[in-house]
Parts: C-alpha cells; sequence; structure tokens
DNA sequence: AGCATTTACTTCAGTGCTCGAAAAAAGGAA
DNA sequence: TTCCTTTTTTCGAGCACTGAAGTAAATGCT
C-alpha cells in the first residue's frame, strides 16, 4: 500500500539514497556522492551534514591523491559505533554468533558446537538468548547499542516469521525464536532462511551475476534452495521448501516424513542408502558424518559402480527438481553449494539432461551452474547486506528526529 | 533502482494515490478522497483541481442524499474521454478485441473466429493491427485518444515481451507483436500471459480472495497456470509455464514436443488419449471440439472406467504439479477455470490427494479450491486492471507539464 | 422570509525540502 | 604572495504539504 508524500518522505528517500550509495561503493567525498546519487551538492551538504551531525556518518581525513590540485575532498564514511548488529549462524552441528559493527566490519564472534539433544534441554530461543548474551558480555559498550539480531534458519517458517513450524534440525521446530530474542535485547529480530541468503550472498560474491535472477542450491546433509531477483532488495518472500518438493510420488522416505522428496535422494542420507542397497523406505540415518559422505564422493570417483549410481540419482532429483522449478521461477543463472559441491560432476551429466527435458529449457536455453563449495560465507554475507541494509533503512527514517535531538 | 525525490517526486505520489483510490473505490468528493488518501482537504484541492484542469478527472453533479445537511458533496469521476486503450484476447480459435474508456467502461468490441492456418498466411502483429484498424474506422473520435494497448497470449514470451517464442496457438511463434502494434498506433503494447492474469482477474471478482496470495490454473484445450499476490500490482515477473512443467520423466507426449508435461495428461487431448487407450507416444490431436470435452466428462459423471481413470490420471498430474509449485510459492487459494473445471469434481480426489503428500500441505494445510468455470471474464477483467492502472501510472506523472499546458 | 446550523471546499500563512548560482574554503603552483 | 582549481557551503527561489481560518451552499427552525 503506497503512502502519501510529504517533505519528510522526501529527506527519507535521499538520506536512504546516500546510505546506500555509501554502501555499495564504499567511502565517497560530498561530491561524489551527489553525482552518485543524483542529488544537488546543496542537497549533500544538508543531509551530510544531518547525517554526521546524528553521529550515522563521519568525516574521514582528508585524502589527497598525488598531485591534487583544488581543495582536497574530504571522504564521508559510515561512524561503525553508530550500531552493532548481532548474525546468528544457526545450524544442525553448530550455532555461530557475530557481533558486527554499523560499517559491516566483524567485532568479535564465537562459535559452538552443537549436540541433537541440545534444543530438547533447552529452548531454542533461551539458548540463543544466553549465547548473544555471551558476546554482550565481552563487549558491553558496543552492545549497549545493539540494533538487531539476524538468524538464519532451516525449515518452514511459521507466518509471523517467529519460528519454524519444521526444521531439520532437531527440537526446534515450535519454539519462539525471534519473540525471544527480540524481548530479550529489545531489537529487532529477522529470521531468515539460508537458501534465499544462499543466493543473495553469491550475488555479492560474483559481481558478474548481481544482474541476474539466480537460484542457489544447497547439497549436504539437507537440500535447500533460494532464489534471488536484482530488484527486490530485502525482504524476499517466504522462502521455498525446494528439498521437499516431490521427485517421484511415492517414493523414497524423506526425513521430513514424506514419500519421494528431493532431498530423499539428494541429500547425504538418500545417496548413502542408496549407494549401500538400503531400500529406500528405510527410515533414513539421523545424520551422516562428514567424512562419510566425503569417503562416498571419493569412492565414485575411482569408479565404485553403485556409489556413482547412488549420486546419478541424487543428480536425477536435483535435475528434476530445477526443471520443475525453471516452469515457475526461470532463473538465469544456477549456483550449486554446500558438501554436494564436491560431487557436482557425478551428478552434472543427469542433471543437465533433466533440465533439456524441460521446455523452457529447450527454448531459453539451460542456465549456467556455477559451483561454489563453501556455503557459510555467501549465507554470513547474505545476512550481513541484509541486516545492514535494514539498519540504513531505520536510518533513512530518523530525519526529523534530527531537529529534536539536537536540542537536548 | 531508487531515484531521488523532490517536489515533482512529492506530486506524482499523491497524484497516483488519488487516482487509485478512485479507481477502487468509485466516484467521491474531495473530503472522502482526502481522508481515504490521507492526504489534507488543501492538498485535495490542489490536486483535484489540476487534474480535473488536465482533463484526467472531472466533476460529476452535486449528489444529495435525502436529508442531507450541509453544502452537498460534488463528486469526482474519471474524465472517461481523457484516454482509450484497446484490450485483445488472442486465442487460438478467436480474436477478440475491445475498446475501453479511462472510466473502464466498453466502447465497442469485435469478436472475429480464426482459424489453424491464419497465421501462417498473415503474420499475427499485422492481423493484429487490422483489427485494432477496424475499432478505429469505427469510433475515430476515441481512437484519437488510444492511449495503450494490452493483448493476452499463451505460450513463452521473449525477453522483450515483443514477441512469443513459443506457443500452443499456431503460426505465432517468433512474430513481431507489441513492436508490430506499437509502431502502427504510436502507443505503448503490453503483452500479458493468459495464466497470470487469470489469478489477477480472479482476485477482482472474488473480493474475499483480494488479500491472499492465490494461484489460477486453467484446464481446457491447454493447462496454464499463473499467480497474483497482493502487494505487487503491476507488472508481475515472466509468467509461469506450469502446463510443462514435468509430471513424468519421459512420459506422456506433449503438444510442446517435450514428454511428460502436466498438460499432456490433464488438457483435453491428453485425457481423450488416455480415454480411449490411445498409447501415449503418439502424437496429441492438433484440436480437440469443445463438444468432444463435454461429451467425455458427461461420459465420466455417468460412470465410464476408463473415461474416469483418464480423468483420475488428469487430476494426479495436476495434483502433484500443484504439490511441487507449492513448494516455490506457497499460494493460501487455488482458483480452477476453464472448461476442464466443468471435471473438476471428477479430478478433485487425485488432486487433493496429491497435494496431501506434500510437507508444505502437511504444515500449513491445504489450501482451499475454488472452481470458476468461465474463464474470459477474469482474463478481460484481470487485462482492463491492469490497463487502466497504467494509464493511471502515466496520468500521476503529468503534474510538471500541467503548468506549462496551462500556459499554452 | 430570515437566520442558524451543518457540511464541503478554498484560501492563506508557515514549514521543509530541493535546486542553481554565487560565495567561501583549502590547498598547490607560479 | 597571488592565482588557480576543486570542494563545500550559503543564499534565495520555487514547490508541495499542512492546519487554521474563511467562504460556499444547502437544510431546518422560528
Amino acid at each position: 500500500m503506497r503512502t502519501v508524500a510529504g517533505a519528510d518522505f522526501v529527506r527519507r528517500q535521499n538520506r536512504g539514497l546516500v546510505l546506500s550509495a555509501l554502501r555499495r561503493h564504499g567511502p565517497m567525498s560530498r561530491t561524489q556522492l551527489a553525482t552518485a546519487t543524483g542529488l544537488s551538492n546543496a542537497s549533500l551538504t544538508a543531509i551530510g551534514g544531518e547525517l554526521i551531525a546524528q553521529g550515522i556518518l563521519q568525516e574521514g581525513a582528508p585524502r589527497t591523491p598525488p598531485g591534487a590540485r583544488g581543495r582536497p575532498a574530504v571522504e564521508v564514511t559510515f561512524n561503525r559505533e553508530a550500531a552493532y548488529a548481532a548474525i546468528i549462524e544457526l545450524d544442525v552441528n553448530r550455532v555461530r554468533c557475530s557481533l558486527v559493527n554499523y560499517a559491516g566490519g566483524l567485532a568479535d564472534r564465537t562459535e559452538v558446537a552443537v549436540t541433537a539433544e541440545l534444543f530438547a534441554e533447552t529452548a531454542p530461543g533461551d539458548y540463543l538468548v544466553a549465547r548473544v548474551r555471551q558476546l554482550a558480555d565481552r563487549n558491553p559498550g558496543e552492545m549497549s547499542n545493539l540494533r538487531g539480531i539476524a538468524v538464519s534458519v532451516q525449515g518452514v517458517l511459521d507466518r509471523k516469521a517467529d519460528g519454524l513450524l519444521w526444521s531439520p534440525i532437531p527440537h526446534v521446530a515450535g519454539a519462539s525464536i525471534a519473540a525471544r530474542l527480540s524481548e530479550a535485547f529489545d531489537v529487532p529480530v529477522t529470521l531468515q532462511k539460508r537458501g534465499g541468503l544462499l543466493a543473495e550472498g553469491a550475488r555479492l560474491l560474483y559481481p558478474e551475476l548481481s544482474n541476474l535472477p539466480l537460484a542457489a542450491i544447497f547439497v549436504g546433509s539437507t537440500v535447500g534452495m533460494g532464489l534471488s531477483a536484482p530488484d527486490r532488495s530485502i525482504g524476499q518472500e517466504s522462502g521455498t521448501e525446494f528439498g521437499h518438493m516431490n521427485h517421484v510420488p511415492s517414493g523414497a522416505l524423506c526425513r521430513c516424513g514424506q514419500k519421494g522428496c528431493i532431498e530423499a535422494y539428494a541429500a547425504d542420507y538418500g545417496v548413502l542408502r542408496a549407494a549401500y542397497g538400503v531400500p529406500d523406505q528405510v527410515a533414513p540415518a539421523s545424520s551422516v558424518p562428514p567424512a562419510a559422505y566425503q569417503e562416498l564422493i571419493h569412492l565414485a570417483q575411482t569408479g565404485r559402480r553403485n556409489v556413482i549410481h547412488a549420486f546419478h540419482l541424487a543428480g536425477r532429483a536435483l535435475g528434476f527438481g530445477l526443471s520443475r522449478l525453471m516452469t515457475v521461477a526461470a532463473p538465469a543463472h544456477i549456483v550449486v553449494t554446500g558438501p554436494g559441491a564436491n560431487a557436482f560432476e557425478l551428478m552434472r551429466g543427469e542433471i543437465e539432461a533433466a533440465l533439456r527435458e524441460s521446455l523452457v529449457c529447450r527454448i531459453h536455453g539451460t542456465p549456467p551452474i556455477t559451483v561454489h563449495h563453501d556455503e557459510r560465507e555467501p549465507i554470513f554475507q547474505g545476512m550481513l547486506r541484509n541486516v545492514l541494509d535494514a539498519l540504513d533503512d531505520g536510518f533513512a527514517g530518523t530525519a526529523s528526529e534530527a531537529r529534536l535531538s539536537s536540542v537536548r
């Protein structure tokens, strides 16, 4: 719903423009900012001065390039102390908690290995509160200026994005996470799905992808997928459940309890099951050690037929999933990440064959597929960008308060 | 990409707000408009006066409700002559061409039956130009103020939405349509996919659906699907190819030439083929007379086992397609339209069974399914709304010209 | 008929924002 | 020192919005 615009709206918009330009292109002088945003120099004096007075931005040392002629430009940067945010990666076997400053720098970080029983004993919300509290104790000054928390999760979000209705992480479904953290630290908390973050992060990591709609899939102990398009900035929609898209009706038993999900063929446990000829209706292993999965890949690479076949089945499941996805979303590029990225060459043939069977690919061509082995970095970068964008957005709207706060 | 805001931007935004309120809630007094948009009465005097001076809006007769006390309110309406638009429905067997005025009223309409060979002889673009020209000859005054053309199509749009890369309508693939019409009449032309229009139209036709994300499927000589969410207004993304989502790898031969598409099971020709035990690799009938399809439905309703089975296969294909769709889009409501809507009860069991097999539906519940037999009305309404919204958008931006044009 | 009342709309003064042009600032070069 | 160049700031004008006060147009009451 569009809303009525007035002078304050204009200021908010243009402050946002300035912050956004700074976020995307790094420190700049006022004059550069003016041309980057399209605002006049006069407006930049006003807006820049206001943002600096509010402690959101700060002036750097005058930068004098060798042999410069006129008055030296003075760079404007984010004031790193203007705000801090916590970024929590909640995974099956670890919780990583990072404290970042407003300039995007890492201030502190904790990482804890997590067992399957943990959340049976401690409510996930309480546990994450404790993790953030630990950061707070070590960084009292910074944490007093905490302005947001982002949590990456796997599974199906509830309607309010407060917690998960279902998750591959044991015992987290049904627990309040966002509200719990939010009341504990009195800051906005967002839950973000790994798949979408992966896609956004890949866009940031590969500049050549930054203007394409893209899909990122994660293959490992689960199968996840996210979409990211250049325009719509934050927020995405509710995310996807690609791993639990049906591949074969009444097919292999999945960890989610349904039959025939892509994940039941393409996640580590699915491949393991198929490689050793275990009937696909047998309940999947509760977890597969990373080393065991790597060993499977190694076996396939050295020619073990039954293991190769298992990866072919995995590729086929992924390929038909992508082919079906293409009829609805049509990404122009696909990124494959996670432990399974190491097995991509084993699956590539089946994936591409399945894609070729789709009308969309026949017409538009099959989208190129890039392999990015590590998944943690794009996820973190995606969250970092989202969190900072949200802070920028908040600061953009603080214009009218400026006049008030400068009084006191 | 956000752009710099100034006073002109504010005016455009607020003009848009006024036009949008009028479009959605019908004629209103200035005072009502002020409360509906959130603008002040003073602003409405200014904006309303400007819009009236530009001939975009007009004042109606003072409306005096029985027993009213004060000064009577004067209603503000669209000036129906402010602009005209052509709406073209391009179907397999007919072309309907409607001329509508800015108030949304129908000014004239032609409808022509079309044969399969037509576009082999006449380029589709030329043919449509002739159709619009015919309207122009009959309505010279109106057509001199033509401001836009919208065309509903089926198939895969090319990147520029100028024509179709593939279509179930013979001989239209590859032809320039939008550019051809645009240069002939010097107005903007948009090609819109039937599926998306169906979803948008259904939202307009059923007020109770207006705030839900929904999916509309068309079942008939083809299978189509469109998504529509409450927020993002015009433009949608590139549309979907649901009918050609794979249902069974290497399955039944589809008209598109691929194997195993949903359409190959659920469109009329797929059901016909299955009902009569024709092998599913046999090339599909090039067209199925509507009466023959109705007869099939009748046979199934009277208990013919093999026909019932064919509809079950169709339902299963649609159901698994929807189940797969749910993992990516998650509509809260599904609308079924087209000739196949008459057969919905024959397919319902299989559709719902397939949906129940999906994780998303197990968790969020299966979305309710509404049957809307007619498909023409929602398609037309969807296009009408889109065209008028585009005109509104254009008029909203004419603010600065107002001062100029009032001079001459 | 005349005046009060009610509701719709307009006018006016005030404020905030952007912009272009001119002025000031801050160094290097001559 | 004085000139030149480039960056910033200052200043006046123009626009749009708002709240408050004023005007318009009709009904109802005396």
